[in-house]
DNA sequence: CCGTATTTGTTCGTATGTATT
DNA sequence: CAATACATACGAACAAATACG
């Protein structure tokens, strides 16, 4: 009954974490215990383990033990500009400023500029043709000194006739949208996309991701348009999928004060509310 | 060298399917000639395997075999609505007509409505005491028969006095939104809140996922304010993230025509945009 | 429909390697 | 260096789902 012994191994162990009889960050007992407890072979107490560590309820370290992972609260990121305030702000700033307002740091790595040639997603979203040299300006972006994404930024080649410091690295920090617009390049709007995928193997370093392919990204891109609907920029932003939440505000709405809608954390929920 | 044996075999394997030497659907060989060929015991075979399928580049049926993974184009859903041409019109409708635009069918399931208690997240949601009554409206929504949605909206019980129609099943198909709009209730904004956890049971069983967290949901909250900034409704949609994209359009843009950013498809493109 | 072969799923026991304490 | 704890690997047996004659 209740299926294999692994499983319902699982299912204790899962029951011990949720109830909260064991606390977050503490560490399970070692497999050999768990043989022990629950009779079972090494090979099956790991079975389960695994399951648990999928679900992401766990995680294991070599040599260390088996712990019970501890929520991390997530970061907020809001992505219209306010017509009113915001303005269309170069996206660099609002971020930072964001993330401050919640008592944390941001922090950015050198960009790192240059010229390469435009792959097939990047030729599609500038609208120009495959293989033709773009501008590309990528930055890694830290919060409190901790990994939180990976930020690239293309334009096309051709930009760089009437904005010269796009090949610059340090000096248009305020934002390139900013500089832009000093330029006469307004920003008149932007197309985001959405979406949830695997890491590749630089972001699984650069964030600290397990080696299986656990934990997922979430990618943003941005195609900037100026008045005449040109594309002016593709920007590809990366994120911890599962550490980030994204806010968007359509028409009239209040300015946000707590922001997080409340979530009950946890993936034990278990349909908690009802009917959702 | 190269690291452990599984991983070695793992990597054989990714690259036969990367390479389109095994095409999408195709059967791998069985586990007992995977042993033969590499010469390891089936539990390591079996290790491979799973990373593979750990990182979806191959699903395993039991008794019939192990084959690399179809790619499922996303289904793409717009967030904002636009101001023109839609004036924030009820979703439903701008959700069918937008994939009925991809040539797709959607449809939905009955309406199930009722009163529950307002559990911690859709009191904070709507700004009401937790426990108070609020109305459901429930609904699966299908693209071409298959699973794509699920979506719950919450509305506080008072508005049943002056909106009773949000307690009928099939009355406001046209959305609940027109509906209120019809009452004088116009819904002036909202605020989506997007983020990515694991699947509930129900959702698990909804959307015919997996047994092992490996799929995730993407989860959209949606607080909608009427013209005093009361917060009239909560709408929770969720999604399989690996098959959804979720488009934000910002100031002027021009009319989306091609839609997708030319996503290269797979996890192998392993950087394929070179900084990014 | 039945029975058999095929294929993956579960479980055990055991040995050895590697990281941490 | 030794003890502890997780990681890798092998071999074996039986169970469960599927395919096929």
């Amino acid at each position: 009954m209740a299926g294999p012994l692994y499983r319902q191994i699982a299912r204790d162990l899962r029951r011990k974490i949720s109830s909260g009889e064991w606390q977050q960050g503490s560490q399970l007992p070692t497999e050999d215990a768990l043989m022990k407890r629950y009779r079972a072979s090494r090979n099956t107490v790991r079975s389960a383990l695994r399951e648990l560590s999928n679900w992401g309820l766990v995680e294991t370290l070599h040599g260390k033990g088996t712990f019970v992972t501890e929520d991390v609260p997530p970061i907020v990121t809001t992505l219209t500009t306010d017509p009113k305030t915001g303005g269309g702000g170069g996206e660099g700033r609002v971020y930072t400023a964001e993330v401050a307002a919640s008592g944390r740091e941001a922090t950015t790595s050198d960009t790192v500029v240059g010229v390469q040639k435009a792959n097939p997603a990047v030729a599609d979203a500038l609208r120009i043709p495959e293989g033709s040299d773009v501008i590309f300006r990528h930055q890694e972006r830290l919060i409190d000194g901790r990994p939180w994404s990976l930020q690239t930024s293309f334009y096309p080649r051709s930009l760089a006739d009437r904005a010269p410091g796009l090949l610059d690295t340090g000096d248009i920090s305020d934002g390139a949208v900013t500089y832009l617009r000093s330029l006469g390049i307004e920003q008149a709007g932007y197309r985001d996309s959405i979406e949830v995928r695997k890491p590749s193997p630089t972001e699984t370093e650069f964030f600290g991701l397990p080696s299986d392919g656990r934990v997922e990204i979430t990618e943003i891109y941005r195609v900037g348009f100026d008045q005449y609907h040109n594309r002016v920029r593709l920007t590809i932003t990366v994120y911890r999928a599962d550490r980030n939440r994204f806010v968007i505000n359509v028409g009239k709405v209040p300015i946000s004060e707590g922001l997080l809608p409340a979530s009950g954390g946890g993936n034990e929920q278990d349909d908690s509310s009802g009917t959702v």
